[in-house]
DNA sequence: ATCGTTATGCGAAACTTTTCTCACGTCAAG
DNA sequence: CTTGACGTGAGAAAAGTTTCGCATAACGAT
């Protein structure tokens, strides 16, 4: 670590923060509001941000940093995929109804991503972490042994559409769900396709 | 219709015109931009879109005006719940596919309302349509002699997180799959949901 | 065709956001 | 303690966005 790379990553920390604790509460704020309540001068926040949106990009990835990994959450969680799924989701679900303007920045802030590479025209660098991927992935393990290959595929891939962000949108904006029952709703839902997946391999095991 | 409200319609509709077709081409279009493109001066723009975001928004509800309505796609599916279902999802797909920049931009539109409703602090008035929810209901009704009213209400909002522009966003940035897989996802997401509901319907009726 | 109404256009002004320039202060190394 | 390097601050300049006032011309009705 040469130079003075701690008082940059300290001045970086505190503009985003900053920006979390005025999105907190209730703002879509410009790179001058977050510096001022940053106390970093105007000028010092551009040259960490140059615009809004890599200042919204930045925070949206930071967000994700501070979460526990799903092999923390799953240390105890036993080896029933159901038992597992469950806990993965309420898990999220629970960090994301609580903090529910942070969340729909992160996905205002990929959705932003998505346009400025679209504009770019050039090739498409995915927006997003693998995180829900790994953690479907993780939860799903022990089903390794009770399905194919491209069963667990197509289960992992249903399953990730039913929690998460996005899903949280969903049964909040078009469903008018409370976040309760929204929880419950995904749950069910994970549930619901893990039944199915088994079901299925059993019928066409016993077909052959 | 007194007035003059043909002028008005017209050039509001130039204004949305001109936006979805700097956004197809690849932009985030500025006030000035659209007004530009319309033929319309920058002060008369203004005069309908005082922000940026209400041209957004106003743009997202109308691109979702120009597209036949459920009854008309589901008017010859039969009685299937299962082709119905994939029926709408299907055709719902293709469409937003095929235009993914739009209706990204309507995700994008949805959440600046809610945010601006939250930062508003007010009550929250939905900010979506009920159009998701009215699509499953229909695609499902067949169903609702099968089903509990309870079974039926877990089971379409359940189907709502499978499909539709989030799912969208889901398929293509964390899962990384290209549209027609995509689409498959959703599909056979949505079976397996009705097809467990329908088993553990039978389930239960059994235990009685 | 003519007339009153009113949406529109134009250009300047007010305001906000972004960039620049240069001086200052702080940190690490000798 | 000094020195060189470099992150930072302050304010002005530049660029971009939004508003305003007034003249024009398009519209619907007579």
């Amino acid at each position: 670590m040469s130079g003075r790379e701690h008082q940059k990553q300290r001045t970086r920390n505190a503009l985003i923060d900053a920006y979390f604790e005025l999105i907190r509460q209730g703002q879509s704020p410009s790179i001058a509001e977050v510096a001022d309540r940053a106390e970093v001068s105007v000028a010092t926040a551009y040259r960490y941000f140059p615009n809004p949106q890599s200042l919204r990009a930045d925070a949206a990835v930071s967000a994700t940093r501070n979460m526990p990994t799903f092999e923390e959450i799953l240390a105890d969680a036993g080896d029933d995929p159901f038992v597992r799924i469950e806990t993965v989701i309420r898990h999220a679900a629970a960090m994301q109804f609580g903090d529910e303007p942070v969340w729909r920045g992160v996905l205002h802030a990929t959705l932003e991503r998505w346009f400025a590479q679209w504009e770019a025209g050039g090739e498409m660098v995915p927006v997003r972490s693998t995180a829900r991927h790994d953690g479907v992935s993780l939860a799903l393990r022990p089903l390794e042994s009770e399905l194919s290959p491209d069963a667990l595929r197509r289960l992992t891939h249903a399953v990730m559409l039913v929690w998460g962000v996005e899903a949280l949108v969903v049964t909040r904006d078009t469903a008018g769900l409370d976040p309760t029952e929204a929880t419950t709703t995904m749950v069910h839902a994970a549930h619901a396709l893990i039944r199915d997946a088994l079901t299925q391999a059993a019928v066409t095991s016993d077909r052959k």
